[in-house]
DNA sequence: CCCAGATAGGGGCATATGCCCGTTATGATT
DNA sequence: AATCATAACGGGCATATGCCCCTATCTGGG
């Protein structure tokens, strides 16, 4: 016996692919409305995470933005050269690196900051405020739940 | 005026960033569970979205997958590279390339198939069936909506 | 004090994604 | 039939991510 109704694409049912292809959806989205500073959404993301000045190391950048360790360094990388963030080893755990903002990446950050708004702003406004705000609420969710693993 | 309650940090307000961090971590779980496969995620999406045997164009494929239609190009070189796919000319069109799968490439998805179905309970088994479902339904409607572009 | 085990990164390699530009093939217009 | 705009790719380049292995440091027993 078969479903009577079309089963949904096999890509469709996949909780990872959806959440991959919602995920480029809106970085193009948000990549769009950065362009002009220069940043990408996951630099942004970077930025962001250090915008509170408190310089933290690659692990724990890596882990607040649920990165592979490796592959933060490599992004940071530009950032790096572009002058943006400063990389320093730690005096007190010589094997650390701190990271922090350069006085050039919080005024990126800072221009980049008021484009990131309106692209929150279209996005509320395309999904509803409240309905976004929960299904972001609920997506920290998963982003931190350490059952996934 | 400081807040009383620490503000959300940044990255946790931001609708993409949040939805990359879940996406990572979501992918890393099948990324995990169909490794003995050799199959990725992605990989493991293209060739499910192939599975109904029907030929579609790159650009098609592109489209179904939220994906980029170069960069979907490029991650089909090692699926071809490794007898998976088969790309075409499209004889009516010679612009196009149809996409299918091998036999080779059938085989693997059918083997893929039952360890995705595992991954697919893992995180229903923690997230709970319907709140697991009705997150991935609504992420479909983001990643199919054509007004966040 | 010394060593075994654990931890933080770096480097290399492979895939993932996207953008831009150039080429080829269609198709609609004149 | 010549022309021109459009569509589908391919190739090159840059960042995004992750994995694995190696090195430099810590750290907690002996």
């Amino acid at each position: 016996m078969r479903t009577v109704r079309p089963p949904v694409s096999a890509t469709r049912a996949c909780y990872a692919t959806t959440l991959r292809k919602a995920s480029r959806r809106l970085t193009a989205l948000y990549d769009d409305v950065l362009a002009p500073t220069g940043l990408r959404s996951t630099q942004y993301a970077i930025l962001s995470e250090l915008a509170d000045g408190e310089p933290v190391t690659i692990n724990e950048l890596a882990r607040a933005l649920v990165l592979d360790r490796s592959g933060l360094g490599h992004s940071l990388r530009p950032l790096q050269r572009d002058g943006l963030v400063r990389l320093d080893k730690d005096l007190a755990d010589r094997r650390s690196v701190n990271v922090t903002l350069t006085e050039e990446g919080r005024r990126r950050y800072e221009q980049a900051f008021v484009l990131w708004r309106s692209a929150q702003d279209r996005v509320a406004e395309v999904l509803g405020t409240s309905v976004a705000d929960e299904l972001r609420d609920q997506l920290n969710g998963v982003a931190e739940d350490d059952r996934l693993t």
